[in-house]
DNA sequence: AGATAATTAGATAAAGATATCCAATTTAGG
DNA sequence: CCTAAATTGGATATCTTTATCTAATTATCT
């Protein structure tokens, strides 16, 4: 359904807002570590969600990413259709000019879904990602490993 | 959303679904040229296809693919399932021991979507696929090339 | 039984997604 | 101003999906 990017994306996302509340900005191997994902990979994924904007970075020492507005107000959809957008089906896949103006049966209904799915995305903040539980998110974490709260790792 | 595979199976069975009522089997030669999908690809789909029990076939002279079913019987879900099934997430995908009780907020809303998405897919049966009007059925064709009517091809 | 038409299966090629690595650039701090 | 820390960007490798081609097998009709 999401591509294995996309999921690498909202893990760094998700987790960044877990982060948000106390702690500024963190290291690419910070996020790597606390979300599992690969870091040559997600340097790249980092960069995607920059550009898009939904991130700031900070060159140098004492830099790294942290989110660019309130985990209020982002949504999934956007993180999502940074990286892989949910394809819509506007014109004939199969390029037929008589299906131009009106799509047939099939490919109207799989369009209908497409946008089904992204009204799911839409719909989904990243605060609503994050434990409920706010206790979560205010006690002190005892290792000094890079922890990943929201996604509730030892 | 779903694969270029699946979408090319998609469009054999709605094809194979508009010919059932008057022809008997088509080859996948004229399946390909009314789908416009690589017969040498196409191929190996109908093969699957018919390996999940969505289609009869029949070698040698006059042979060829039909459904297996009644149009009105045969899902999208089923035909997705057998090409390139929906991932649902019953396990944390970071492998990690904590969540396989249950799912950090992420995977289970990711998980909700899927199912979501597997409900619509579940819910759209071929027969909802064929083009409303009857008529368009009944009417003769014109042209001696492969038709593919309920795509509402030329 | 033989010829023809059709599916089946295997090997292989091309393209895109995923992943790795390394050099270049920027920045903070002593 | 120099060093260490961090992002940025480019080149490249690997894996999966998509696609092609060819030989083998099966079935029908004459």
């Amino acid at each position: 359904m999401i591509s294995q990017t996309a999921e690498y994306a909202l893990r760094a996302m998700v987790h960044l807002a877990s982060c948000s509340l106390d702690t500024g900005s963190q290291t690419t191997q910070q996020i790597a570590e606390a979300t599992h994902v690969p870091v040559g990979y997600l340097s790249k994924v980092l960069q995607a969600l920059n550009r898009g904007g939904l991130l700031t970075s900070q060159r140098g020492l004492g830099g790294g990413f942290s989110l660019n507005r309130a985990p209020e107000t982002i949504t999934v959809y956007e993180i999502v259709q940074e990286i892989a957008p949910v394809q819509r089906i506007h014109t004939c896949p199969l390029g037929l000019e008589a299906h131009q103006t009106q799509l047939c049966p099939l490919h109207r209904k799989l369009d209908q879904i497409a946008a089904q799915l992204e009204e799911a995305y839409r719909e989904t903040t990243l605060a609503m990602l994050l434990d409920g539980n706010p206790t979560v998110f205010s006690q002190a974490i005892p290792s000094s490993e890079p922890q990943c709260r929201a996604l509730g790792l030892p």
